[in-house]
RNA sequence: GGGCGGAUACCGAAGCGGCCAAACGGGCCAGACUGUAAAUCUGGUGGCUUAGCCUUCGCAGGUUCGAAUCCUGCUCCGCCCA
């Protein structure tokens, strides 16, 4: 095995961190791993808590894949037990618990879609549940003795929710403990994670102090804001672009990040380099087209990604019409003497959830029949076939038979 | 163990006997403006072929001509004291 000169893969793993603990080392263990050929051990827990990953969760990916591509071995840590524990990081709700099937479904899943980031070839693929669900209660104790309660209360989001006297579970003091035995138990040289993991990351640091390893180097990396420019991207939120979406609707979401976002976006979720991100810059719509291609084309690939930029210019710059345009054929007891009420027919498409909103939708002016706009909410169409429209984005054909 | 407070539409949050399908803010949808987006402005945002009707304000009962608003029980949640 030989790796790139060190300064080289420095330059390339620093770009887009936030926290490096702490460069110094990092550099010392690239340089031993140099020496001795030998891969560094390059650690990413994934709770499996939720059956998709989106381009948030792929922020922290890459960067293991930049690992991987550098010659070194990323450990993806699935974290079994941890996840039916639930990380207390940012949460002020209680979890609903999950159910080992879940987990174990969940992680199937994961690992498919974490295989369009990462060469699941070349990873070594780690449980925590393989070793804490042999631990004891005593096993437990002694692990928690390990660590005070007032470094525990050290972490930002325990001192505000103390604070503000909102509740803290035990078990959620033990779960920073948790993933720092993890480090220990897998001997990690590095180990990634958000920005919000900090503290997470610096347990396992200590925890390998203490069993006599060398501490791990801990490195972060940013929450990448959603498609609505303001909150962490989350499922729950529904600011997400899900890395198994249709790819149209990936290249839509994209063009809608907002332009301070372009960026952050191009840094953390593509490849494109930091010189060449400068350069696009410059021109706000080509950067965000080349972001909305480059995502596409990873997922998807770069045949899909030419299709939906030619698909978009046509429905954004025409007016005209998506690739795929579903037809919906209309039930005799919908019809009212043979005609269908236009309203219904829209809800009929799935264009609006109800025939109130097509009515409301229509009074708005957002409605087109045939590509011309109807303001008229009594309208019926008769036996034949059209095409219906509402916004820039949806449309539909239904036929009246 | 004791005391107190809360549960309202997608979310947050008003309302505290009729004028409430329920203020306001966010989000979302649509329109205008921009080769994108943002910002801004406008309209909409329970259902129903809608000058009207129907179903909603934690759940179940009750009081009243009339209840989101009052009473009783239940469930869940939060805070404080021990």
């Amino acid at each position: 095995m030989t790796f790139p000169p060190v300064e080289e893969q420095l330059a390339l793993l620093r770009d887009g961190i936030v926290d490096l603990v702490d460069e110094a080392d990092l550099q010392k263990r690239l340089t031993e791993s140099c020496a001795q050929k030998r891969p560094l051990r390059v650690k990413l827990g994934i709770d499996p808590s939720s059956p998709d990953i989106h381009l948030g969760h792929t922020v922290v990916l890459r960067k293991l894949a930049q690992f991987q591509q550098l010659g070194h071995l990323p450990i993806v840590l699935w974290g079994t037990s941890t996840a039916m524990v639930g990380d207390p990081t940012g949460r002020n709700k209680t979890r609903p618990p999950l159910t080992r099937e879940q987990v174990e479904q969940n992680k199937q899943t994961y690992r498919e879609q974490v295989a369009s980031v990462l060469d699941m070839n070349r990873v070594e693929e780690r449980e925590n549940g393989s070793w804490f669900d042999r631990m004891s209660f005593m096993d437990c104790v002694t692990l928690a003795s390990r660590y005070t309660v007032a470094r525990i209360l050290e972490r930002d989001d325990f001192q505000k929710r103390f604070a503000a006297s909102q509740p803290i579970s035990v078990h959620e003091f033990l779960y920073p403990l948790l993933q720092g035995w993890d480090s220990v138990e897998l001997r990690a040289d590095v180990e990634l994670g958000g920005t919000d993991q900090l503290f997470n990351l610096l347990v396992g640091r200590e925890l390998q102090k203490q069993t006599g390893q060398l501490p791990q180097i801990c490195m972060t990396l940013p929450l990448l804001e959603g498609t609505d420019g303001s909150q962490k991207m989350s499922k729950s939120l529904g600011n997400y672009v899900g890395v198994r979406e249709a790819p149209s609707l990936q290249f839509q979401k994209l063009m809608k990040v907002p332009n301070t976002l372009l960026g952050k976006y191009l840094m953390l979720v593509t490849d494109v380099l930091p010189a060449r991100r400068e350069e696009l810059l410059h021109n706000q719509l080509e950067a965000k087209f080349a972001l909305a291609h480059a995502v596409v084309a990873t997922y998807h690939g770069d045949e899909a990604a030419v299709a939906c930029r030619a698909e978009y210019d046509r429905m954004h710059q025409q007016g005209g019409l998506p690739d795929h345009v579903p037809e919906f054929v209309a039930d005799a007891a919908q019809l009212k003497d043979g005609s269908l009420w236009l309203p219904a027919a829209l809800a009929l498409a799935g264009l609006c959830s109800s025939n109130s909103d097509g009515r409301r939708q229509i009074e708005g002016g957002g409605v087109r029949v045939d590509g011309a706009v109807v303001k008229d909410a009594k309208l019926t169409l008769a036996a034949g076939r059209y095409l219906l429209q509402v916004g820039k984005n949806k449309a539909a054909r239904v036929v009246v038979p």
